[in-house]
DNA sequence: TATTTTTGGACATTAAATGTCAAGTCAAAT
DNA sequence: ATTTGACTTGACATTTAATGTCCAAAAATA
């Protein structure tokens, strides 16, 4: 339940790792690897999978914590929040049922 | 489960009214308003309260549509679309419940 | 205190969304 | 067949929101 952002700096700090080494290996600026670790900027999503790739972690892990930030982000002020949340949860299973021929 | 862009046809149909009369009502374009039926773009916030009140809907129900689009739209065509819009329901309840004292 | 790391903030840039207009299609009616 | 009215389409404009950059300030470390 942690948010991309403390996840990619738990990961930096068990290696050890200097903002300025981590954006230089991912190709960013530092400033904005510290505001992405503070989740002050969302990453992109091609960045997230540098990020698995450099720090050897599953992309689709992190990929999901990525798009559920994006999500709750979307919806986090409104009332009906969680009632969209719900409701969007079921289209998508419809959606994906769909996909799989019936 | 139909998209917000689908009630609103539906409660246009429902009163015989033509895409220009109810786009002056709200005072969006008729080509805009054609564009919002057909899911090709989506209202603003603030246009989804104008339409609850002119066709006399609770507002948050199609808040709820409104929303549960607009988070479908985010991931529809990501692999961990159902994964991350459950994670974010976990993330949203367990903002709600900081939101409630304890 | 000197050095290094991190953060803050203003600004630039890019990307994505909404909004507009004019021309287009289509159906019904005459 | 032509006209009329309703709706749609597509290119383009505008607006909004996001990411990205730079440099100075702050915080931490030596």
């Amino acid at each position: 339940m942690k948010s991309i952002g403390e996840i990619i700096r738990e990961l930096r700090e068990q290696k050890s790792l200097l903002l300025r080494q981590v954006a230089a290996e991912i190709e960013i600026d530092q400033a904005l690897l510290s505001k992405i670790e503070r989740n002050e900027r969302m990453p992109t999503k091609d960045q997230v999978k540098r990020f698995a790739k450099f720090f050897g972690k599953d992309e689709n892990e992190l990929l999901v914590s990525f798009f559920s930030d994006k999500l709750v982000y979307e919806v986090r002020d409104e009332e009906v929040a969680l009632k969209a949340m719900q409701v969007a949860e079921k289209k998508i299973n419809y959606i994906i049922k769909s996909k799989n021929g019936k």
